[in-house]
DNA sequence: TTCTAATCGAGACGGTACGTCCCGTCTTGCC
DNA sequence: GGCAAGACGGGACGTACCGTCTCGATTAGAA
């Protein structure tokens, strides 16, 4: 599920081919998605020729993860506003841009339906796309315990587990049912719900 | 006002094929998934020839939602334990075992995917999936209301969208995310933390 | 190879049916051809269900044999001009018109084509459309042997058939190899060459 | 001026997997004919996946004319006897075998009848079939006439036009017609008529 | 510099599925 | 029982891709 390396260095793979293959895979899952995702139209789109695809990777599924794997993790680290529900805003409004992307947002859906059959995508997937992101959801946690907004006991375990799934799957969710993205005003309810739910009790 | 008759002669599509279809879709989704399923393999599956699958549905698309539309609803009402937290531990629950469910589990995520790009395919999850278990949602929430265990106007707009989404959302977001059904003790913590955030501030 | 017979009184099939089918049948030919004719468009053609087809005839074969066959052979009795070569003439002119004929002509190749593969087809063809044709000009031949205009040894046996072949076939390889029906100036030449044929030696 | 070259790569017709297709068109257009040949039981008889077929020729018909065509003309040069009956008769009997060959005899009535509808069909049938066929044929009567055995105003003309279609047509006749090959008695029969029509009068 | 090995495009290869059309049979309900 | 309407299983159509493989041309490091 990742790139080939060369065996020696006698010819190495052209990197500016291998860029413009990795355009075509966005241009293309955003426009028919994964499904219907065809190697001889990414080829023919990129302007290279299919071995090229071959050769940089064993198939379709492998590619597809690898291209998105690319551009999945946020460059920024956690945010630090000074406040929980400040954080947590940012965090919301940043998965729901993420998922709005107007490359990226119409592939995970695609993504999340081909990790639910597929182990080795799903590890993948956890691994290059979703992990990053609930770590950085987690350091938003500690810090507000560290800060003494939240309690210890609560914020550190399983209920973070929960607020991690929880600011994920809303703007996700919002999006897809709905078709809509996650508005500011919900956005904010959300925040304020889960301040609650943490604070509370 | 009735269902339409033939002019003359009777030639109605046969019940028992479709049914036999149906279980053919059903199985064949559960195995390789919408991106996946073969008409031709239904087909055989079902004992039947392609033109019965044509005669009955347009194409795989349509073919599909309603499929899934025969069993995406659930016949019994909306839970009543006397309690909110009863209820939502019990829409909690349902919704977990139905997105666990051997054969429809693995297909919701491809038709997210699906609705994601086609408006039609999205209308019509949303009318025949969606929609119903929403609404089960919101008797729940109007209950308690009546019931005087949730001020009314947090629970009756927005923030009653909001929870409607977060109990929907995050047992899909278990199971799809981390490949594992979302646990019990998960469960009440998320019917707890969503309690106290309806119920304080 | 032919039209089945009710096997009792009680209930007769329409005639009147079967003529539109009969037309229909003929139109259809003409239009595209025997190979790719359809029971469907002609029962639609006829405005009948296919079953009305199919309770005259037991399939295409004999149903397109048995319509042809209504049509095929000339009402009038052999030509008699007086001479021989007059007589000729009038047989080549109504083969050749016989080939030309807008509905007709196109469907005497299909015929040939299918009689050459299947026995059954090539008989009825045999008995329905070539034997009359050959008749009549074994008439000729006779006459003009009684009239003195032909040795009998030669006219009378197996010469008498080669030249009904010429006949028949000069005027269909014309038509058909060339795209062009005989022109009057060939008749002419050809019959005048049968003549010299026939005569001299 | 010679032959285009492929740009760069190779990926030419593997010319062994077309003679295996022409061979098994050859095979099924002789047990089933042309209006019952289909490509898919080409491919698979000839042990090659459809899209060979379809790489190679636009469709069915295309196919079919390409590869009679392949077969169609005698690689002999005109027969030449001596005598403007011997070459005749040359000329009737390669006729004769060329019809009653196990593979390509059954085919040809399937043609004539596609000619009459299509021009293209009727057009390439002429070009590869057809045409050197009566080249023959006319040589044949040149040479006669540079003996002196026939008349130079005759033979030269719209009758040598006539005496190619007889030699052609009447071998085809007796066979589709008859259903058996034209015998040595008629086709000695038949030399001797138009070599007494032609010479005398 | 020459040799050599891998990459490059192009595309043929055997397959599989698509959605459409038509086959000949069968069933249903009206007349 | 004739009849229309049309569902039924089957099968061929021509198209689009799949993933593999084979070409000749190009290119760049090792000898």
């Amino acid at each position: 599920m990742t790139a080939r390396r060369p065996a020696t260095g006698a010819a190495v793979l052209r990197p500016e081919l291998t860029e413009a293959v990795v355009e075509a895979v966005l241009a293309e899952l955003a426009e028919v998605g994964y499904g219907r995702l065809s190697m001889q139209r990414v080829a023919a789109r990129a302007g290279v020729g299919k071995s090229a695809l071959y050769r940089r990777w064993p198939g379709k599924d492998c590619m597809v993860v690898d291209v998105v794997g690319r551009f999945g993790v946020p460059d920024d680290p956690a945010p630090d506003t000074g406040t929980l529900a400040g954080d947590l805003r940012e965090l919301v409004g940043g998965m729901r841009d993420w998922l709005d992307h107007p490359r990226l947002g119409l592939v995970l859906p695609d993504l999340l339906a081909e990790a639910r059959r597929s182990p080795d995508f799903a590890a993948a997937f956890r691994e290059r796309l979703a992990g990053p992101r609930r770590a950085r959801s987690r350091a938003v946690l500690e810090r507000a315990v560290a800060r003494g907004e939240l309690p210890a006991g609560r914020a550190g375990g399983a209920d973070a587990e929960l607020v991690v799934d929880v600011l994920g799957s809303v703007p996700f969710w919002r999006l897809t049912v709905h078709g809509a993205p996650l508005d500011d005003d919900l956005a904010d309810r959300l925040v304020a719900l889960v301040v609650r739910g943490l604070t509370t009790g």
